[in-house]
RNA sequence: GGGUCGAUGUCCCGAGUGGCAAAGGGGACGGACUGUAAAUCCGUUGGCAGUAGCCUUCGCAGGUUCGAGUCCUGCUCGGCCCA
């Protein structure tokens, strides 16, 4: 990597990226190139940092397209931080929400701090990665230093910002101190001597607006923002989120990511392989053009999509594995090599045996899956939820299009 | 501080004449169809119960009623207007 061409690091670095506005494209990355021009010759590596929000401690890919952008950073030798907002997420960033962000403790938020970088490290490069808290800087600041950093902006510049328009056409509440996050990201790019700074294009306004205003005004060079474009969940149309329900987690099994992966829409396959992957430019453009090709199946090439980012975050092998198992659970319709055992030492009542087992919530929702058809017993559809079971021999027990269980009798 | 409107089935939006689970939509889930895609169609979407019985739900706490999201009182939270 490191011997690639400035030409061919702008191209990558800008891979994935998207600024609205081809105008700002073109002065970000020519002001990138300047920047890495100068780090060539005077072989001082750049400062790029992303900051991250501890508001929960279970990531999902989504959350590792920015540490993606950071990685290539790496590579090519610069100093990269990954920021914790331990300070910020006191508060939560209204940028991408149209309503008001539940405060956090800073209990809530030293815990999530700890397994959010051990995550992280699954795409970062640990050894060349250094963590920070922008509490080390912000809870410094007096209220003077802060009316200070206010006097840079006017009302009108937040009160135009699309998320707080909308609140504000609504009748949504909007608060005073939603308005202070853009001022302290800004600060932290001040407070670091930011070059670049990575963000999703929900960050414009924080980092452009806010970042290299303060950077300026504090007499610094304003930092470049990357901005990567946002990653879709499952269902391919709406940014992945927890809270949505459309995100595949870092630490779910290989698996199920293999399994969450394949159940992207196609639509959405260009785009996972552009910000999801470890592939570069030139490796990008082959698989856009295998994907526009008819004479493909799109299922093949989701496959590929599907063993790369599950060899990300668990490995070849695992990835492998994963793939059988979601060709003979689904392709095949064939029971997979290894399902749960479970032993059930209650009644042998069907609908009880599932509860016991775990594979529905209720008793309730056993009797509903009964009676849609989702339950089958050894490849036997179940057609009456009073029907009992004779476990002499285990049987294969599936609960909906997934689930499976062998059942032992305790 | 005054006026006014709002808070509904624990994912969201959203109907609801005092009558006994509460319209509808989204989402989710299950089935059919498939490439676990999309689209489409059908079904389900409080808990317990061998099932027509019980229990728990409509911001919170009381009250009036045989019976209340549905009426009254107080409270909490929020929007808007006035000060």
């Amino acid at each position: 990597m490191a011997t690639m061409t400035i030409d061919e690091q702008v191209a990558l670095l800008m891979q994935g990226t998207d600024y609205g506005d081809p105008q700002i494209a073109a002065t970000m990355a020519r002001e990138l190139r300047v920047r890495l021009e100068e780090s060539a010759r005077t072989g001082k590596p750049l400062k790029v940092y992303c900051g991250y929000d501890p508001r929960t401690s279970d990531l999902h890919i989504g959350h590792t397209i920015t540490m993606r952008k950071l990685r290539q950073f790496q590579e090519l030798g610069h100093d990269v931080t990954f920021l914790i907002g331990t300070y910020t997420s006191l508060l939560g960033d209204p940028s991408d929400k149209d309503k008001l962000r539940p405060q956090l403790t800073s209990e809530q938020v030293a815990a999530n701090s700890r397994t959010y970088s051990e995550q992280a490290f699954k795409i970062l490069d640990r050894s060349r990665t250094q963590v920070r808290f922008n509490a080390e800087w912000l809870s410094e600041l007096s209220f003077l230093d802060v009316i200070k950093l206010a006097e840079n902006f006017t009302l009108q510049q937040f009160l135009t910002r699309e998320n707080f328009a909308q609140r504000l056409e609504k009748g949504d509440p909007i608060y005073l101190h939603e308005t202070f996050y853009a001022l302290m990201q800004g600060y932290d790019a001040v407070a670091q001597d930011t070059d670049v700074q990575v963000g999703g294009t929900d960050q414009f306004f924080n980092v452009l607006t806010a970042g290299r205003k303060l950077q300026q005004a504090a007499g610094k060079r304003p930092q470049i923002g990357v901005f990567v474009k946002i990653l879709p969940g499952t269902d391919g149309v709406i940014k992945m989120s927890k809270s949505l329900g459309n995100h595949i987690p870092i630490l779910s099994t290989p698996e199920d990511m293999y399994g969450k992966v394949m159940s992207v829409p196609d639509a959405a396959m260009p785009l996972y392989f552009e910000l999801a992957t470890r592939y570069t430019p030139p490796m990008l453009a082959d698989v856009l053009k295998r994907i526009a090709d008819p004479a493909n199946n799109p299922r093949d090439l989701k496959m590929e999509l599907a063993r790369e980012i599950v060899t990300i975050f668990h490995d070849a092998d695992a990835a492998a594995r994963a793939e059988r198992d979601f060709i003979t659970r689904f392709r095949e319709r064939e029971v997979p090599e290894n399902i749960p055992d479970v032993t059930v030492t209650g009644s042998l009542n069907i609908v009880d045996v599932i509860a016991e087992a775990k594979l529905a919530k209720s008793k309730g929702e056993a009797r509903r899956l009964i009676e849609g058809g989702g339950v089958t017993v050894d490849g036997r559809k179940v057609a009456d939820w009073k029907e009992t079971l004779d476990l002499a021999q285990p049987v294969v027990l599936k609960v909906g299009k997934r689930q499976y269980a062998r059942v032992h009798k305790g």
